[in-house]
DNA sequence: GATTGGCACTCGGACGGCGAGAGTGCCAGC
DNA sequence: GCTGGCACTCTCGCCGTCCGAGTGCCAATC
C-alpha cells in the first residue's frame, strides 16, 4: 500500500471537502481526481487515514471529513501556496496605497485581507514594545495646566492633560518649559518604551527641586501614556463572512463572535506569531488553546517597517478553510503593507 | 368592545412575545396576565389588533406576534422605562469612572451598554463638526520634516508629517517656528473645525513670501487632518449577543454583520438622532431605511459634555427586543457618559 | 351590546414507516 | 497490492397519520 498515494488522497479529500463542504466519498473523489485507482483502493487508503486519525466520517455510510490532524498534515507537507495573480498583486498595492496614515493603512489592511480570503480579518496596530519614543511634546494649555504629548517611532500618538499646581507660563514662563521638554526628551526619545520608562522614572530626583513635584506629575502622565502604547490595539474586518459558512458552523456562531471580542485573545495569538519571524504561522482546530475558537483556525504571521516585526496580522475562520490561497493573502498583504509602512 | 382592553391585550402580547420568543395564543396570555375576562373575548380583541395591523399570526392556529407597527404602538404608549435599580445605577457610575482617556471612555461605554442590554451596542467618537480646534502644535523631527500635531477640544489628536523643504532649525532656526506655531494657532485656535479650516486657507497670503511654500505645507496638511477629524468615528461591541436570539433570527444574521460593518450606515443613523436632542430615538424593524437591518430595532440618544450634544449611542437587536429595559440603559448610560465627559 | 362558553375546524409539527441512494467493509480473484 | 463485486448500514427525504394548540363563529347570557 504505497504510502505517497495515500497522502494524494488525503490531499484530494481536503481540497473537495473545502469546496463543496460535504463529506467525500470514495467515488466522488475518483470523479474529480486522477488517481489512477479504483474506488476499493481509495477505500482501503481512506480506511488507513481513518485509523490514522487524519479523516473521521461523521457517521457509517457518509463520506469522510479531514480532522484537524488531517489539516495539519495538509498544510505542513501537502499543499503549496496558491500563488497571486499579478492583478491580484496591483489591486492590493493599489488598494493600500491610497492609505493617508496609520490609522487607514490599517483599516485598509484588514478590509483588504477580509475581501480577499472572505474570513474574518485581524490586524494588530503596530506598536509593540519594539517602538521607541520619538519625542516628547508639552503645550500650556491655560491655568496651571499642561498637555503633554507622547510620539512613538510608528507614529503613535498619545496624550494625557496634567495639573501642574502652578501656571509655567505666568511665571519664568516659556524657559522653565523649554528646560523641562529638554530634560525629558533627553531622558526618553530614542529609547524603547521599557527604557524610557525607567530612565523617565529617576528624572525627578536629579532636577531642581522646585520642579520636582512638576516633573513628577508630567512623568506620571509620560508613564501612564507608556503603559497604554505598550497595551496594543487591533481591529477586525469581516465577521459577516462567518454566517455564510456551513450551517453546522454558523449553530456554534456564538462562542466565535465572542471569542473574537477578547482582543487579548487574539493579541495573544498574534504576539506569539510576531516573535517567531516572518513566517506563517497557521492554527487549526483545537491546536487553538482558546475554547471559543476551537471550531476555527487562524492564519497570521508579523508585519511591520524594515527588519523589525512590530505587529501581526491574519485571518480566523472555521477549520475548513482555503489554506492555501488563504496563506497565500495573508503572506501578500503582510509583505505590501510592511512596505508601505516603511515609509 | 373596549379600545383600552385591547391595548392591554396588546401590551401583554409584547411583553410575552419578547420573553418567551414563542407566537402568543389567548389561553397562554390569560395564564399570565390577570386581563379579567375571558379567552374568547380576548381572540375577538386579537381579532381586532390582527385587522389593525398591529400584530400578525405565522400561520393560522398559531399564536400572535406583534407587528413592527404593534411595536411602534408599545413602545409610544403602551410602556414606560424600567427603571434602574440603584445598584445599576452605581454599578454604571463604577465602571465609567475609572477610564482614564477619552478612548477609554469610549470603549468601557460601549462593553458598558452591550452587556447592560445584551445587545449589539455602538458608541460614536464624540467628534462631530461641533468640536472645535484647541491647538495646534509643529514638532521639529530632524532634516526638513516637521510633525504637525492637531488638538481639538474632545481631546482627539491627529498629526501628520511634512516635508517643508527646507530645515528651518539650521537657519534662524527656533523663532521662526516660533513665529510659524502663534500664526497658526492665531488663525485655528479656539474655532470651530469648519471656521479653522477657512481660516487656515488664507494664512499663506498673509505671511513673509520667504516662508509662503512652508506655510502652505504644512495648511494642507491641517486641512487634511481637520477632515479626518471631522470623519465620524465609531465602536461596536456585544455581536455575540446577536447569535444568541431566537433562530429565525439567527438565519438571517449575515446581512446584519454586514450592515453592522458599514460604519457609514450606523453613523448616519446615530447623527440624525444627535441633532434630535436628548430623546430617545427608536427605530423599529423596516423603518429602519437600511435593507441589513431591517430585521432588527435601533434604540440611540444624543450624548456628549455640557449642553452640546456631540454624537450618538445606542443599541441595535432584533426586533423582539426588551424595549423598556433597552431604552433605559441607553438613556442611563448616556447621561453618565455626558458627566464624564463634562470634566 | 358586550361577554361568554361551546364547538367545529384548520394547520403545523411530531412520529413512524418506507424506499432510495450513497457509502462502506470485506472477500475472493487476479 | 490492486480490483470488482456484493452485502450491509445508515442517513435523508417522503408520505401519511395523528395530536393539539389555537382560532373563528355562534348562540346564549348578563
Amino acid at each position: 500500500m504505497s504510502e505517497d498515494r495515500r497522502l494524494r488522497v488525503l490531499r484530494a479529500i481536503v481540497q473537495d471537502y473545502v469546496e463543496t463542504s460535504e463529506p467525500v466519498g470514495s467515488k466522488a473523489l475518483l470523479e474529480r481526481h486522477r488517481l489512477g485507482v479504483s474506488a476499493a483502493t481509495v477505500r482501503n487508503d481512506m480506511a488507513a487515514l481513518e485509523e490514522d486519525g487524519l479523516i473521521a466520517a461523521p457517521h457509517t455510510s457518509a463520506g469522510r471529513v479531514p480532522t484537524d490532524a488531517g489539516y495539519r498534515l495538509f498544510v505542513d507537507r501537502l499543499s503549496q501556496l496558491k500563488p497571486m495573480t499579478s492583478a491580484e498583486q496591483r489591486a492590493i498595492a493599489h488598494f493600500l496605497e491610497g492609505a493617508v496614515d496609520l490609522d487607514d493603512v490599517v483599516d485598509r489592511t484588514v478590509r483588504l485581507l477580509a475581501s480577499l480570503t472572505r474570513q474574518v480579518a485581524v490586524v494588530q496596530y503596530p506598536s509593540l514594545s519594539r517602538s521607541s519614543v520619538r519625542h516628547v511634546e508639552l503645550v500650556p494649555i491655560g491655568g496651571p495646566r499642561l498637555l503633554v504629548v507622547l510620539i512613538t517611532t510608528t507614529g503613535r500618538v498619545e496624550q494625557r492633560v496634567v495639573d501642574v499646581g502652578t501656571d509655567l507660563l505666568s511665571a519664568d514662563g516659556e524657559d522653565t518649559l523649554a528646560t523641562l521638554r529638554a530634560e525629558l526628551n533627553g531622558a526618553a526619545a530614542g529609547r524603547t518604551l521599557a527604557d524610557a520608562s525607567s530612565e523617565l522614572a529617576a528624572l525627578p530626583e536629579r532636577v531642581d527641586p522646585g520642579l520636582r513635584e512638576v516633573v513628577r506629575a508630567v512623568v506620571a502622565a509620560l508613564e501612564d501614556c507608556l503603559v497604554e502604547e505598550r497595551e496594543e490595539r487591533l481591529v477586525l474586518a469581516g465577521t459577516a463572512n462567518l454566517a455564510r459558512a456551513g450551517s453546522d458552523f454558523v449553530s456554534s456562531l456564538g462562542p466565535v463572535l465572542e471569542a473574537l471580542e477578547e482582543h487579548v485573545v487574539l493579541l495573544k495569538l498574534l504576539g506569539t506569531v510576531a516573535e517567531q519571524g516572518g513566517t506563517l504561522a497557521v492554527r487549526i482546530g483545537h491546536e487553538n488553546p482558546y475554547a471559543g475558537l476551537q471550531s476555527t483556525s487562524m492564519v497570521s504571521t508579523g508585519y511591520g517597517a524594515g527588519t523589525d516585526l512590530v505587529a501581526g496580522l491574519g485571518v480566523v475562520g472555521p477549520t475548513r478553510m482555503d489554506y492555501p490561497s488563504a496563506m497565500a493573502s495573508v503572506r501578500a498583504v503582510a509583505t505590501y503593507v510592511s512596505r508601505i509602512l516603511a515609509d
